[in-house]
RNA sequence: GCCCAGAUAGCUCAGUCGGUAGAGCAGUGGACUGAAAAUCCUCGUGUCGGUGGUUCGAUUCCGCCUCUGGGCA
């Protein structure tokens, strides 16, 4: 019988952390971040990390795996989420995947294979030049020759994803279409069982605000300083997380600071609808609301009791 | 108190030589298969401040009123 794993996913500020934490203590479980930016050492405030007071003495995985110079990807979460779940599993415990990266949570749900070539970034800057030089639309058409299906699929103006095509392509000698069909013939191992934290919009909207205020007051500025002036090389990934390219705007003296901050909620609120957009589609989420739930006792005697009714626990 | 300039979408404003209006921003809905906190697509009707007049017809022209900004006393 396959052994049950609990999700927790919602948008950003919708109270994901302390969900899980309490829900960990509950039922003993043993958290893994779903997170893309939270896997980054040094990187905390900005990310909202949880600080270790706020873990309640529950295990936590996938938080600080790598140095804020390194590449991370889905591919490599996905490796590493799995193995943790192994884990955690062998010592009678409960996964508790909690995160707000809709793609790492797909990639484990829908257990998606991956096509086995990796990233080439030197092709990827070649296509890029390509593109720069003779327009968004030259390169689609490239790409219309090779595989028309993911031309038809990705708009022209999509550089990065269709350059993404086209290296694939390139390195596996098979068109992308072909290996999204495969990638989800194997089943799941687990049976994931998901929760969505949903809130009203506009008050979702005052928590970020607030929660970004809360940021600055705990040294969010100071925290990207201390970055730039390390030995890393933060200009790959880690510096397209929201507070820290926001913050690098006024740090580099390009805006005042409460044009910076003004960006910086306005790109967390977009970023909060996208991930509703990808949870929403997610037809197997179970979605709690966190409004007239008040308190997170609340919230989790929810989910414990859609939990228990499953019978896993 | 007097003079001048404004009042149009949630915000900043453009415009209609009189035929009921459109940009940017904000916001909305969506896509997503090795950068995903990334990347990309879609969506623009509002008593044109109020009131009276001229006119077939006024948001547009004229009068008065209200409010806002600036100047003079």
């Amino acid at each position: 019988m396959k052994k049950s794993v609990i999700v927790i996913v919602g948008p950003t500020a919708s109270g994901k952390t302390a969900t899980a934490v309490k829900l960990a203590q509950m039922i003993n479980g043993e958290i893994i971040s779903a997170d893309s930016m939270q896997v980054y050492r040094y990187m905390d405030i900005g990310t909202a990390k949880p600080a270790p007071e706020e873990m309640g003495g529950i295990k936590h995985y996938l938080l600080d795996e790598v140095y804020p110079d390194e590449l991370f990807s889905v591919v490599r979460f996905k490796e590493l989420a799995e193995n943790y779940i192994g884990e955690i599993l062998k010592n009678n415990k409960v996964p508790i995947v909690a995160g707000g990266t809709g793609q790492y949570i797909s990639s484990l749900v829908y257990n998606i294979q991956f096509s086995e070539m990796a990233a080439d970034w030197g092709l990827r800057m070649e296509l890029e030049n390509i593109a720069k030089a003779k327009g968004n639309e030259y390169l689609h058409k490239e790409l219309e020759k090779i595989d028309p299906i993911a031309a038809e699929k990705i708009h022209f103006n999509n550089r990065k994803r269709v350059i993404r095509a086209i290296e694939v392509f390139k390195l596996t000698g098979k068109p992308i279409t072909y290996h999204e069909m495969v990638s989800r013939s194997e089943m799941p191992e687990h049976d994931f069982i998901l929760f969505g934290l949903k809130t009203d919009r506009k008050k979702l909207y005052e928590r970020i605000d607030k929660r970004v205020d809360l940021m600055l007051e705990k040294g969010l500025i100071e925290e990207v300083r201390t970055l730039l002036k390390s030995k890393y090389d933060i200009g790959k990934t880690s510096l397209q997380g929201l507070g820290y390219k926001e913050i690098l705007y006024y740090l580099r003296g390009l805006s005042s600071l409460d044009d910076s901050i003004k960006l910086l909620k306005r790109n967390t609120r977009r970023y909060a609808k996208r991930q509703l957009t990808w949870f929403n589609a997610m037809k197997e989420i179970k979605w709690i609301n966190v409004d007239y739930n008040k308190s997170l006792e609340e919230i989790v005697k929810n989910i414990y009791k859609y939990i228990a009714s499953t019978g896993i626990i």
